[in-house]
RNA sequence: GGCGGCGUACCCAAGAGGCCCAAGGGAGCGGUCUGCAAAACCGCGAUUCACCGGUUCAAAUCCGGUCGCCGCCUCCA
């Protein structure tokens, strides 16, 4: 089956054919490092790490690129407040960025470009755009010409009429028409500029990503992503000035996530409503978050509440408690019996082929997990039974193989789940281990009242005993409350 | 006003014409296990997909309308 991916472009999903075969170009726009990250943030690059991941596990050789806004009005204005200068407050947010996101388990994309160290490019650009009449110098600014560029509202399937209609654009004198945007802006005395050929001053918003694209990717981009609030003006106004300077196709296939909403309003800065990331990772494993994000379709709306990551972690422990399972069955001995569950040849292919068809399918990672699930519940069915026999039959063991190293290989490579639960706080697990023994001892003996004791001992240092059929055994309790 | 999207069980969420009298997760209920309890595991659970019409042999899925919700059009992932 090929891989089907959603295109903002035409509105439908399209079979997934990168200009040369084999290897992907994937720019995502990254974030202007001028406060924390939040949920929102997360949805996106969890996304798009997940795509990157499918790709790679596809077979494709990936160039993932990201930038680093780290020159605009609101990290000038940030810096202003606190006395600090802008690229010193870029460089801690841009630390801060990659501390919460590896936590996430987001993968490092190869290259960051940030936008101060691409000036010259910009420089550049902007002046083949004024040379081709698609921009024009205006006071020290240069706009972008919208009405020069026929494609302008592709994207977000507006007319020129339309979005004069809205009546929130812009009115500048400077400007020819209300449409056009700013390509290079004329610095306000004190804040960093850059000297150009139109004077002293520091680039748009749009310009760097199609600079910074074209540079490390080329012309053309196999995929572009990024939020659904950048779809316009940010990405229209990229395919216009990139098309327009180019004029080779910007971006094959553009792919944008969904919001994540917060009490049915859109979690942004503007409105205040925002969780960051560092303050849930005081609540919860990085690890729920990831989970559940993943467990809705990366275009739909996600909507954030605390029971619906109570119900993730739930589901998570789901998914561990299974693994582990399976990984309890691989200890046991193999017996010679011949009394195996049907199907289990064909098993682990079936269910690689469900992963693989929810993925293939615009990277449908909540139709993926439940086949993960479904595939759990086998796994535990089997358990149940096997672990009182306290042995499996080769062909039983053998399957048990094949679908341990591809749960693996799924979770674990593809959506980025780590399956093993979080560890125990370092000299935690010794400590817990001789409690653990002190109770089976003392239940064997019937003293059941210093048994619970223990019990309740080993709960306030954080941990649940679960008596399995395979013997005691302590896991650490969730934190949500 | 223009554009885009959404509405599936108590909650969340897959599903883009027949495999759907609709996955999966959470909660609930019943059960297994257990010294007890918990956890874990197993089982149950929508004849129905906001509403009304239409197309079709066949629709949650396509078309039209109605209602409700959200987003973009200004910085925003």
């Amino acid at each position: 089956m090929p891989l089907r991916v959603y295109n903002t472009l035409t509105g439908d999903k399209q079979p997934f054919e990168p200009l040369t075969p084999g290897k992907v170009g994937m720019y995502v726009c990254g974030v202007t490092v001028y406060d924390d990250c939040h949920l929102g943030h997360a949805r996106c690059y969890v996304s798009f790490d997940v795509i990157r991941r499918y790709l790679i596990r596809r077979g494709y050789d990936v160039t993932h690129v990201q930038n680093f806004t780290d020159i605009d009005d609101k990290i000038i204005q940030r810096a202003a407040e606190r006395g600090e200068d802008p690229l010193t407050l870029a460089r801690e947010y841009e630390k801060r960025y990659f501390e919460v996101f590896d936590r996430l388990g987001v993968r490092r994309a190869d290259r960051y470009p940030r936008a101060t160290e691409e000036i010259e490019g910009m420089i550049a650009l902007i002046g083949r755009l004024i040379e081709k009449n698609h921009a024009y110098p205006s006071d020290g600014d240069v706009y972008f010409s919208t009405s020069s560029f026929a494609g302008y509202g592709k994207l977000s399937k507006r007319t020129p009429e339309s979005m004069m209609a809205g009546a929130r654009v812009e009115i500048s004198e400077k400007k020819r028409d209300p449409l056009d945007f700013a390509l290079w802006k004329k610095s306000k005395p004190g804040e960093p500029s850059w000297p150009s050929p139109w004077g002293d001053g520091r680039p748009g918003w749009h310009i760097e990503c199609s600079v910074m694209s074209g540079k490390y990717l080329g012309d053309t981009l196999d995929i572009h992503g990024g939020g659904q609030d950048l779809i316009f003006p940010h990405h229209e106004n990229e395919i216009a000035q990139s098309e327009a300077a180019s004029g080779k196709p910007f971006v094959r296939y553009f792919l944008h996530n969904g919001f994540v909403t917060v009490d049915g309003e859109k979690m942004s800065k503007s409105l205040g409503n925002f969780r960051t990331l560092e303050e849930l990772y005081r609540q919860v494993d990085p690890m729920i978050l990831r989970f559940f994000i993943l467990s809705t379709h990366y275009r739909s709306p996600l909507t954030f509440t605390a029971k619906k990551l109570q119900d993730a972690e739930a589901g998570l422990s789901r998914l561990r408690e299974g693994r582990r399972h399976l990984t309890e069955l691989l200890k046991l001995k193999i017996s010679s019996g011949s009394d195996v569950e049907p199907g289990l040849a064909e098993w682990p292919a079936a269910v690689q082929a469900e992963f693989e068809d929810a993925m293939d399918d615009d990277f449908n990672t909540a139709e993926a997990i439940g086949a993960i699930f479904r595939m759990l519940s086998r796994v535990n069915q089997i358990y149940d039974r096997r672990a009182r026999e306290g042995t499996v039959p080769a062909e039983l063991s053998g399957a048990l193989k094949k679908i341990a190293a591809w749960i693996e290989v799924t979770a674990a490579d593809v959506l980025g789940v780590s399956l093993n639960a979080a560890p125990a706080p370092a000299g935690d697990s010794g400590e817990i281990e001789k409690l653990l023994a002190g109770r089976d001892a003392a239940r064997k003996e019937k003293r059941y009242a210093d048994a619970d004791r223990i019990r309740d001992e080993i709960a306030r240092l954080g941990y649940q005993i679960q008596d399995t059929p395979l013997g005691p055994r302590a896991v650490k309790k969730s934190v949500l409350t």
